[in-house]
DNA sequence: TATTATTTTTAGACTTGTCTAAAAATTTAT
DNA sequence: ATAAATTTTTAGACAAGTCTAAAAATAATA
């Protein structure tokens, strides 16, 4: 059975690893947990002895599989939950990080499967996120951020890569959410900002926003 | 705001008060978290300074105004989640309070209100104990001891006084749930068991089952 | 009421997870 | 390739919450 503190980690490095493949930086980690390097040091050594992360000093770390099972389910849980505050319970998707973050740690298994049917098995979060199964898998979905499509082009609005609160809410005031088709209309050259269609009303949005919003890519009008 | 451990101990102090009025003594806190009457002593210590208990040396502690709210606010939590885990996700009443107690210390007010509205606003959890309200307050339903019934009596069961798996258990095997109606057909008086009929069921149950149930009474057949 | 038994508190120690400051290793740059 | 900058680790300290063992206070008993 592992801590809270000890899931935290492993979720961190877990989130960390589908970025960069190769060994976790202490200081990403700390980065990651708004703590300090020291402290990462610390609790990498008693991770690596429980045999969820392989570690060599200077080296970085890397989840094993146990590691990953681990930390899956974590991130499983918080998605789950997720889901639940905003289907059943009437959050927005930019109140539910937080509360996710306290429940994703409880224990029991069969909470966490029935919430699961009971939520009739989603695959995918309120940000897009796709929730991981029982033993940790992902189903991975095609997707492009918005910015790298040309114009003229179109696609559903899937999820979004920046997920703070801020980011969501600016969202939820232009009207953009998840499952909108969104058209590229016109490309500015001079700030990369895009002219975009989305459902009937026209918009215009700066790159950095483009940027933030990933499309699952369908051709034609 | 107060720690999980806090929180228990202010839940534990909660309950005792309800049974014995007066103050609660270190031992008896001591017992009810399985802990040590040294460690309760260092907690108590706290808690006075945060105003949540008055303690006197070697005179036990009572809840200020202030720790009866916060300790009738994680039972709330607590009993609004086991009506969740009953009638959303099909847990068994004898299966919902471990998951309970630690669900009853994720902090977010709405959450819980949400919860609450989508549970219809209950008045009691599946063991038929009275949810608190927003303020604290517990509707006080009239109950008897199904033991206290006389021949021919009879009343709805409401309750149970031991809320541990086993019995629970037990009531289920028997087929005793909560809102039916029992009628007493005959009490022994050499083993004090009692001849009931629960729904169009004739049972014998023993005196330690009928002092363990409540009953609110209604007379006529 | 004096003595014994029980309860409660104190004192000191331990664990978990964190921190700061300094040392060691690694990486970057000249 | 050596010096400078950065990253990582070590060493020692601290807070929260717990424990054991001993001391102090209270309650029970003769």
């Amino acid at each position: 059975m592992f801590t809270l503190s000890e899931e935290n980690y492993l979720k961190a490095i877990y989130h960390l690893e589908l970025g960069n493949d190769g060994g976790v930086s202490t200081n990403a980690i700390a980065e990651k947990l708004a703590t300090k390097a020291s402290s990462v040091t610390d609790m990498v050594k008693k991770l690596s002895e429980k045999e969820v992360v392989l570690y060599k000093k200077y080296k970085g770390v890397t989840l094993t599989i146990l590691g990953k099972t681990v930390a899956a389910n974590v991130v499983r849980k918080h998605r789950l939950w997720e889901v639940f505050l905003v289907e059943k319970l009437n959050f927005s998707w930019h109140e539910v990080h937080e509360v996710a973050e306290q429940l994703e740690h409880i224990k029991s298994a069969k909470l966490i499967n029935q919430l699961d049917r009971f939520l009739g098995f989603p695959t995918h979060d309120p940000h897009g996120d796709p929730i991981p199964d029982k033993d940790g898998n992902l189903k991975i979905v095609e997707k492009s951020l918005l910015s790298t499509l040309s114009k003229n082009e179109s696609g559903i609005c899937i999820g979004v890569d920046d997920s703070s609160s801020e980011f969501l809410q600016f969202l939820d005031k232009k009207g953009i959410t998840l499952g909108k088709k969104i058209t590229i209309l016109d490309k500015e050259d001079f700030d990369d900002s895009l002219s975009i269609l989305i459902g009937d009303k026209k918009l215009s949005i700066s790159n950095k926003i483009a940027s933030n919003l990933y499309i699952r890519a369908h051709t034609g009008q």
